[in-house]
RNA sequence: GUGAUUGUAGCUCAGCUGGUUAGAGCGCCGGAUUGUGGUUCCGGAGGUCGCCGGUUCGAAACCGGUCUUUCACCCCA
């Protein structure tokens, strides 16, 4: 039998393991810094806090897990008959593996409502899956880097996030990173202005295209869609909207007037942005983009959307937004949430393309005891007892050489390891031991051993 | 879900328009030499050429299907 693993999951090698936990490390303690708390949560759920929470595409998305048992013995035997998946699904599948951390976290937050004190901030660092065909930075289980808070509509949340966004990409030296933002009130408020709310999703769409099919195309596409030239008119200033995200603010302020939901989402949007050129980002820039819809669909208030530095081609590496009523479909009202998400796999492979792990160290024993006879092995064993006792990490190579071949071997895994101290003699209590970086080789007592080696 | 693309030894790949027992480098194992640093040399193991079917006197190569890889679209982290 040949191995292997599913199409779209991955094994990591130690050196990937040390450098996604780099990341991971630099994430928690920036969540940390900001005074978010770490929660889990099941890998799976039951279906039905999951399905309906992502619109139709999600919901395909997901990863249906079959019930134990003779599960068809409970379907219909006309459901079968028919053939209708999405019927007999519901009835032989009722869990399903986490798609991601937010829906999780909505029904965790009201069976947990009487324990949890508001605002509250958690942050939680665990794989999701979802069926998608893979592709470049994209996989069927990778890990999202989640942090919400519950309880409060303050906006100073969101600058909060902003912050926090730039200070992980800061901290990790990923520069030139841009923070998209917009506001699903502006959208609502385009809607209204364009006359047609079920047409919004085909006008961002259209918008998206603008500098890749220019403004004549995208009007073409709008008006193939059934926008009128009337509608296409009144939000025109969308269609040259460079500059600095306070001249898009007024554009759009003033595009807006009429809508009174449109009117706020601009206050909110400019609010964000005025206290944000106040305080200065580090690394990061912050970016109007009124084309970022985002397909979760219980957003309502800020989106985010983080874009790698432009010399890489990769897809988001987080998003995230306010969701007014998500706990509210769990049967907890009037509590307004809002969250972000660090997508680890993509921001690996941005620095990996940008070469930013040199200084990422694997973890490796410092002392190698070669293992050329087994007459000392108890005095061997005691050195690197007491070695390990001082936090220095040795150990023993554990078969014994019967040639020279095999002792050449025992040099060759010290050298492949980058082992920086090797004792490859001990007599009368005295180590031979050799510095690899230096090349040099001196004979040494056990104190004066652990000595040069700390 | 749509459209491409890939598949030969553990790894990276050769294998010309179909023609004998399918190769190389690296790695692995054993040995020799080098005093304990990546040397050199000798030997060895390891492949149903992704899988199934077809065309042919003959298929790793051509055709069909299937799985797999990678990528784009859609959507997303």
């Amino acid at each position: 039998m040949k191995p292997s693993i599913p199409k779209g999951t991955r094994d990591f090698s130690p050196t990937e393991v040390a450098q996604r936990n780099y990341i991971f490390n630099t994430i928690k303690a920036t969540f940390e810094t900001y005074g978010f708390q770490p929660i889990e949560t099941p890998s799976f759920e039951n279906s039905s806090t999951l399905m309906g929470k992502y619109g139709e595409e999600g919901d395909r998305l997901i990863f249906k897990i079959l019930n134990s048992g003779d599960y068809l013995k409970k379907v219909d035997e006309q459901l079968l008959q028919e053939k209708k998946s999405n019927a007999v699904t519901s009835k032989i599948s009722e869990k399903a593996l986490r798609y991601d951390l937010t829906v999780p976290f909505a029904r965790y937050v009201v069976q947990h409502q009487n324990e949890i004190t508001f605002p509250f901030k958690r942050y939680q660092i665990q794989p999701v899956w979802r069926a998608d065909r893979p592709q470049k930075g994209r996989f069927r289980e990778f890990y999202q880097c989640d942090a919400d808070v519950v309880g409060s509509t303050s906006l100073l949340q969101e600058v909060d996030f902003v912050q926090l966004y730039d200070a992980v990409f800061s901290k990790l030296n990923l520069v030139g990173t841009t923070i998209k933002m917009n506001n699903r009130k502006i959208l609502s408020g385009i809607a209204e202005v364009i006359g047609a709310k079920e047409k919004l999703i085909d006008f961002t769409v259209a918008l998206d295209k603008l500098d890749k099919i220019g403004k004549d195309g995208v009007v073409t596409e709008m008006l193939g869609k059934g926008i009128t030239e009337e509608a296409i008119e009144k939000v025109s200033p969308l269609f040259s909207f460079t500059g600095s995200n306070s001249e898009k603010l007024d554009a759009l302020a003033n595009m807006l007037q009429a809508s009174e939901e449109g009117t706020k989402g601009v206050e909110e949007l400019r609010f964000v942005c005025n206290t944000i050129q106040e305080l200065g980002l580090q690394s990061a820039s912050l970016e109007i983009d009124v084309t970022l819809a985002r397909g979760l669909n219980y957003y309502t208030g800020a989106i985010f959307e983080v874009a790698a530095p432009k010399e890489v081609k990769m897809g988001s590496i987080g998003g995230g937004g306010r969701y007014d009523d998500l706990t509210g479909i769990f049967g907890l009202k009037d509590v307004s949430g809002i969250g972000i998400s660090f997508g680890l796999d993509r921001i690996y492979l941005v620095m990996e393309e940008l070469g930013l792990f040199k200084t990422v160290s694997l973890p490796k024993p410092k002392v190698l005891f070669l293992n050329f006879d087994s007459e000392n092995d108890s005095i061997k064993l005691k050195a690197i007892q007491s070695l390990r006792s001082k936090n220095i990490k040795s150990e023993l190579y554990p078969d014994v050489a019967k040639s020279n071949n095999q002792q050449k071997k025992q040099w060759k895994y010290a050298i492949n390891r980058g082992i920086e101290f090797v004792v490859s003699k001990v007599e009368d209590n005295q180590f031979l031991v050799k510095d690899m970086t230096q090349g040099t080789q001196n004979t040494c007592s056990l104190d004066e051993l652990i000595n040069t080696v700390q």
